[in-house]
DNA sequence: ACTATAACTTGCAAAATGCAAGTTAAAAGG
DNA sequence: CCTTTTAACTTGCATTTTGCAAGTTATAGT
């Protein structure tokens, strides 16, 4: 992760869109979320099924990132690993919204440069 | 930029979702664009400027390949670039929508982690 | 107890990022 | 018009992040 302690995030200024980027700015903490979305929980092999591949060191970077910044968590806190899917908080279902407007936006707009793109609705 | 000359983004599956962070997903291009949603056209420079401190080389970058997907484009395309600014397409206006989800995202479920995170509205 | 396999970790190569410095060319001033 | 300024980049290199393959650990099922 390389982040310290305090903090896990080191933000950039005080613009929550500029912070929204900081936490969730790459290619893969918001397909988890995607993922979640759709199946409502999730193991981590099911997560590694995904269409897009992530990797599974970038995997576990970013569940303990999501978990850390309360945007997932495990589904039963006090079973161990094995199994145990993890599942979206309140924040985490909270970027339905977020991934709904990104989804209309890349379906309405990038159609002529990606004409396999799927609705998502 | 490291990419492909047919299409500037390879994408990695069919998912909108998806998609959009194969262009978008990284901490610097939606800056780019809340930057000139705020002021409606921007110079290079201007874009220097915000407080989260875009390198020039990563500025650079980052226009052209927003410029390329028709994200943005030059304010006057004849013109030289000294002193031209930048502008949003009907496609970069439309990701008013994210931005805006986002800001709210964050600002409802960040000020605990960043407690002088403001509020866009 | 043994085995299979889910959930990670590790090591290293490749790519992206960050920083400082340098280059280019248009345009403003003399 | 010729010099000077400076906006708009480019380049080089160190650092960080990502991607890939392989290895390790531990628990659930037999």
């Amino acid at each position: 992760m390389a982040r310290n302690k305090e903090s896990p995030i080191e933000w950039r200024s005080e613009c929550p869109i500029s912070s929204g980027l900081d936490i969730l700015g790459d290619k893969w903490s918001l397909l988890i979320v995607r993922d979640l979305i759709t199946h409502g929980t999730r193991t981590y092999s099911e997560f590694s099924e995904s269409p897009e591949k992530i990797s599974t060191n970038i995997l576990a970077d970013r569940l303990k990132l999501l978990t850390a910044l309360g945007i997932i968590e495990r589904v039963d806190a006090d079973r161990s690993a094995r199994n145990n899917a993890f599942q979206l908080t309140k924040s985490g279902k909270d970027l339905r919204k977020v991934l709904e407007a990104l989804g209309r936006w890349s379906y309405a707009n990038m159609r002529d440069l990606h004409p396999d793109i799927v609705s998502i609705d």
